[in-house]
DNA sequence: GGGCTCCTGGAT
DNA sequence: ATCCAGGAGCCC
């Protein structure tokens, strides 16, 4: 999302900012969007899930898409509908920004100059494609809370959401309950490999589109095509063809393969 | 930890 | 009608 922006964003220059969503209004106040107005794109950035626009006149745009959150580019012309949570226009540019959200859960907040260090972002753990194996190893030693857990705390790791964290945890053999500081050295070394690569692979095909999301120019991610486990329950393990199990862990719907994700407890509680 | 909440819509 | 959903904050 952040690459497709950039490419189009950088440098316009935000000429208003309309939010026909009481939700997101009540998250600013008119005098912050006022001091957006006139602001050109100079960054264009990710932090975790949040997307940070950088404005020249020292504001910060912070979205979070949430569940059903996109970011459009159309054009300007373009009439407003009732999906149109927000629209920003740009001085003399004939695309325009609309972010669209049918659960409204997503967020913009309105950052200005230093207050951009404080809050929100600054309770985020490392991001999850930067993070080494040496720190991410030990994120994992200091807590017993269920990997799966741990992996979706963004005060802990940031990026990964449900989709990622069960197919990283396919792929690196693990169980998503397993308490995360008994993973062994060779298992961690495993995981913090399969969650860089997917979160890669994933980038490069936009993305999963499990339902609606849709990238800036409105396109599926292809991303789903490559889901191991992630709505695959019942259908064959790919390594190892048995059925796809679906559980709930910490509040989560989860998918893995029961026979390449074995419980550490499993083996105690059985003999 | 679990459970509930914010919302809307799709599948069954 | 009921259950589920790419997220996350709040409560006990």
């Amino acid at each position: 999302m952040v690459l497709g922006l950039r490419e189009s964003l950088l440098g316009q220059r935000v000429q208003r900012v309309r939010i026909f969503c009481d939700r997101l209004l009540g998250q600013t106040t008119p005098s912050s969007l006022r001091r957006v107005r006139g602001g050109r794109v100079i960054g264009l950035n990710r932090k975790g899930k949040f997307l940070l626009f950088h404005l020249s006149n020292g504001s910060l745009l912070v979205f979070h898409l949430r569940m059903t959150g996109k970011l459009l580019l159309v054009p300007s012309a373009s009439p407003l509908t009732s999906r149109d949570r927000l629209r920003l226009d740009f001085s003399g540019w004939d695309w325009a920004l609309s972010f669209e959200d049918t659960r409204r859960f997503g967020s913009l907040d309105i950052l200005h100059g230093c207050e951009a260090a404080d809050g929100l972002l600054s309770e985020l753990g490392p991001d999850a494609l930067i993070v080494g194996l040496e720190d991410f190893r030990e994120l994992l030693a200091e807590s017993r809370r269920p990997v799966k857990a741990l992996l979706l705390d963004q005060r802990v790791i940031a990026g990964l959401g449900n989709i990622y964290v069960d197919e990283s945890l396919h792929r690196a053999g693990i169980h998503p309950r397993t308490p995360a500081a008994d993973i062994p050295r060779p298992d961690s070394r495993l995981l913090h490999a399969s969650m860089r690569s997917i979160l890669r692979k994933a980038i490069g095909c936009r993305g999963s589109s499990v339902s609606d999301y849709r990238d800036s120019r409105n396109r599926p991610g292809s991303f789903q095509k490559h889901h191991r486990v992630y709505q695959r329950a019942g259908e064959p393990c790919i390594t190892c063809r048995e059925p796809i199990a679906y559980i709930r862990v910490s509040g989560r719907g989860t998918h893995l393969c029961p026979a390449c994700q074995k419980h550490p407890a499993d083996g105690r509680r059985s003999s």
